[in-house]
DNA sequence: GGAAAAAATTGACCTATGGTAAGAAATTAT
DNA sequence: ATAATTTCTTACCATAGGTCAATTTTTTCC
């Protein structure tokens, strides 16, 4: 928590109530590998996650019983189901650990109050949600010129640890290809 | 101009002096179908504009010379190269009309300094940006489990009365498929 | 440490979509 | 209106990636 309260301070000063009140809407807690934090079809959704230490990943079975990845969480990044939150509709999204995880859990509602108490949260968040639009706009024109192959070197660099707690298929359904084609991709990086 | 102000206004109070501050950055233009509003590869990016009325398109050229589209913007929609502005880099996207538009065009930075003048501005930009955001995971969830036919009618729906002003590759390019495979696609659909 | 379960690989085949090129249709400019 | 230009369609073939099933490898858990 103080890793977070950290890096929202490196950019802007925060009031002594700020932070406890940042304290007071959350908790620390570590959840085993394999659990699912949200279930996809929940009636609500009011949880937002911080990542302190670990990987979590958010994605949808669709009617075909395929998964898609949406996100990986690790590190200092937030995650959570932001079209059920945002529609006010049910999970449209599951969220699992895909290793023994450490997380801040916000209440969903509280946090978004936060805003009328204290102003000053405002522009972190914008910031931080400005960044993520530029990190989606990314991943959009990605998935639009380049190939399996090379979509799945980008991701090796931008997530270069996460081969370890990820299975094959995780990344496969993040990347939009199957696991199959995914293995085939590995095998002709390895030729080369 | 009147109607992104009243915009604000439906979900909030703005003062005077935040409203004439609005108009102090901005100015209403109107361009030709056809105009490139940014260009990709220039070297800044300093303007972001909010649609009046028309249609553009963001889009960017790749390598092989193929075009993918980012994003329409119609009546209501902003519209700018976000990852250059975020990333402080030469233009990554163009911007062109795609028929006669009218805009209001906000210099970025200026833009940005409202909110440590205007504070009264950040929940307005709050809730903009997380529904972007939300509607870029739609995408991208979409684009992961649809096939192009099915991301067609879905296109089709979300923007009815575009097809009057775009070509069919601008379509094309922003589902993800070549403009031959439009085609089709659109050919299969008259047939049913 | 070994059995059971889960995941990854591989091969054979299939399908959706891409590439190319030519002609038809629509749009734009004169 | 007509010519020039751009866009769209269509036919044919090519290919990246998907599907299914069998096998091997890795991981999990008593």
């Amino acid at each position: 928590m103080k890793a977070l309260i950290n890096k929202i301070k490196s950019n802007q000063d925060l009031s002594l109530e700020a932070e406890a009140y940042l304290y007071a809407i959350s908790e620390k807690k570590t959840f085993s590998k394999g659990t699912v934090l949200i279930k996809q079809g929940q009636a609500t959704v009011n949880k937002i996650f911080f990542v302190l230490d670990g990987c979590l990943r958010s994605y949808c079975v669709d009617k075909n019983g395929k998964e898609h990845t949406l996100q990986f969480g690790i590190k200092d990044w937030w995650i959570s189901d932001y079209i059920a939150i945002h529609n006010n509709e049910s999970a449209t999204l599951a969220i699992e650990c895909l290793k023994e995880s450490t997380v801040i859990v916000f209440n969903a509602k509280k946090l978004n109050n936060i805003f009328t108490q204290f102003p000053e949260y405002e522009p972190f968040l914008r910031n931080l949600l400005e960044r993520h639009v530029v990190s989606l706009h990314q991943r959009i024109l990605n998935q639009l010129q380049l190939t399996a192959s090379e979509r799945y070197d980008l991701f090796l660099k931008q997530y270069p640890d996460i081969e370890q707690f990820t299975r094959n298929y995780h990344i496969a359904s993040y990347l939009g290809v199957t696991q199959e084609s995914l293995s085939r991709i590995r095998v002709e990086k390895i030729k080369k």
